[in-house]
DNA sequence: TAGCGTTATAGTAATAATAAAATAACGCAA
DNA sequence: TTGCGTTATTTTATTATTACTATAACGCTA
């Protein structure tokens, strides 16, 4: 019982079908880098849809079991390395404040999935042996 | 500063090229699951290489800068998840025994660096953005 | 028989990753 | 002014992973 409840699981972003009659399956996952640190990898973009969803981080970080330190600490990082803000917050206000995605975010996060889709489409057409 | 020195570099086992002149790198990794738990992996299959040159499992595991009893594992589950030996273990004998790759473990070797050249492909020529 | 380097295995220690808890600040609402 | 739920931040605790250490067994060598 490797853990309790991963945020996303922590593996297979794709997996190919099984082959082989023996349970044998392809697995694999993409990420996208900046400047050698993780930018955009699996568990950071559905953070970011949930952030759309609820439209506050601490009942996105809640939605996914995550801690709201460590959803922030995520946001910090992928707003630092865009260079611009994915992620605006406010902190007061009606409701105590929210956190929503600007529109460089918005796109991103529909990019992703895109490449991921074309990821899913190339490892199920794999065969293997 | 993750990890002094990891056996092989956690993180990606292919690498796109630097795209939008700002260091943005697309990366990803590949592995084989057999009923739902790792079997191949790059490590994985970079111990068994090394297995093949240096004749044995402890030296193998050394040169990789891996602890010998990890080394150990990894090769019982793999011959166990494989359903057959992959490697072959001489306790005592010429030279204190040594460990040897099975034509099958052989096979399954070429196979992955086969299937990662494809993946590196597929992974080069993706456009991001 | 004693010695060697290996495989085999268990136990312990160190490290990294993750979670949890606690506290402060913010700005509106009532 | 007080209370609310949020963001912001630090600190502490827990867990998982990995590495290290120690010891036994093996079978050949000399």
């Amino acid at each position: 019982m490797p853990k309790a409840k991963a945020p996303v699981d922590q593996n297979a972003l794709a997996v190919g079908p099984s082959q082989g009659g023996d349970g044998l399956q392809l697995k694999g996952r993409l990420w996208l880098e900046k400047n050698g640190k993780t930018f955009l990898s699996w568990g950071r973009v559905v953070l970011l849809e949930r952030i759309v969803e609820h439209g506050s981080l601490s009942a996105a970080a809640r939605s996914m079991g995550m801690s709201y330190s460590h959803a922030w600490g995520l946001v910090e990082e992928m707003n630092c390395l865009a260079g611009q803000e994915l992620v605006t917050k406010q902190t007061g206000g009606p409701g105590g404040g929210g956190a929503r995605l600007t529109p460089a975010g918005e796109k991103l996060v529909t990019e992703f999935w895109r490449l991921v889709d074309d990821f899913r489409d190339w490892i199920s057409r794999r065969e293997l042996s």
